[in-house]
DNA sequence: CCAAAAGTGTTTGGCCTACACCCATGT
DNA sequence: ACATGGGTGTAGGCCAAACACTTTTGG
């Protein structure tokens, strides 16, 4: 505990998993660290807790300092508080994942009040460092979630643009969970769970034929679903 | 901030929600605190985390403290942290369940050395009066987390004694899921899964035709399934 | 012999799986 | 015309759901 900030006797921290989808890759947001220790490691984005706030605005405030979104939905999903975590002394973290839709504009991220950060970085899943901290074990535990989540809630929506096509909606399922699914069935399921809404419209700028462009319908997926449904299998 | 004990510098604590399931009812540990703030009030077992502590290890021993039981799987669930969760300060909690087998002997709890408690009692979850803090929301995430687990985890065993009836195992899961089960399909499925050891025993003391008793086999259980199954639908 | 719970099969419909070819578009 | 992905249907197997009566035992 010798030369840590100020905040340092909160002893609680949170960090952030941010996912993102584009060009047929998961990624997520990394910072390289411009402090001690782990100086110009990758690191997941996360900061000290202030005594009188919420660790849900917290993590809220991370993630716009991140990226500067505002009012994205995270979820979290575990505590860290190992003895040797931390080297300086004992933090316990509470970890969240958001994801947000980075829809061809790879620009979230970051603003300059992310003074914790020298740098961010759009990393895809698949050629992730090893990262300071126990932030490689907390990553791991995200991605397991989201694996296990994204079968039965339509969360794989809020990854996608607005507008997006049948292929782009499987290619994410299978980055994912990590297997190739079949498309005629993977459409016919998809479709008939009746919560796309099929536009008059087309992907443009493709040099082969376009793909019709989809909505996620969150009303019917509401009226058809009250909590459950499972997107794979 | 006024007049907490020394620990609270720490800031953060650990609250357990231990279940059993006897006479057909699903119980949960309480205690009756004899501190304010709530004195009087039932409260899940819970204490705070020491400085050079885990937090695994805080979890395990307040289940000690609270059951004298040692070596019992706890997972961890959820961290409450709102500003106002306790009246006295920022307090943010770790949350773990814990499953054990009460097989008749109710009198698992609990030892002296829970000076926090006035005394402990076997609660039936359908009898839960409103606890102490947010304790009441806190079980009710956890009893979420376990009746999704018990789906595709082989979670039910760990509460039934070591020899069990079928029907038992299925009253389980009724209680768990809250809803009726068919007996032919649930025997049915739970047979075939090939994860029970079929015993040369009876259920004794009924006044009825004893039922077998079976055992749940762990070897099998790993050998079948590497990771997943469905329990019930 | 009565009460209470144990134990037992079959049918039906729906869903998941596997599988291959023609179509539309841009270059 | 060719390369690229878009888009489509069917058959078989398996699993889940629905459903009711006979057996065993203790009192």
């Amino acid at each position: 505990m010798e030369n840590l900030p100020e905040h340092f006797d909160s002893l609680f921290s949170v960090d952030c998993v941010i996912f993102g989808f584009d060009e047929g890759e998961l990624k997520i947001l990394l910072i390289e660290r411009n402090e001690d220790p782990f100086k110009g490691w990758f690191a997941l984005p996360g900061y000290f807790v202030e005594h009188t706030e919420a660790i849900e605005t917290a993590a809220q405030r991370i993630l716009y300092e991140s990226t500067g979104l505002k009012g994205i939905f995270m979820e979290q999903f575990y505590t860290f508080g190992a003895l040797g975590r931390h080297p300086q002394g004992r933090v316990i973290t509470v970890a969240y994942y958001a994801m947000i839709r980075l829809t061809g504009n790879k620009e979230v991220a970051p603003l300059p009040t992310a003074h914790f950060a020298k740098r961010a970085v759009w990393m895809p899943v698949k050629d992730m460092p090893e990262l300071a901290f126990d932030h490689s074990r907390i990553f791991r535990k995200s991605f397991e979630k989201i694996k296990n989540k994204i079968s039965y809630q339509p969360i794989a929506f809020e990854l996608l643009p607005e507008k997006f096509t049948l292929t782009q909606l499987q290619q994410l399922y299978e980055v994912v969970l990590n297997k190739k699914l079949d498309k005629r069935n993977f459409r016919k399921k998809m479709l008939a769970y009746d919560i796309l809404k099929e536009l008059d419209e087309k992907q443009k700028g493709v040099s082969y034929r376009a793909a019709k462009l989809y909505k996620f319908d969150k009303r019917k997926y509401i009226k058809n679903f009250q909590k459950e449904l499972s997107f794979t299998r």
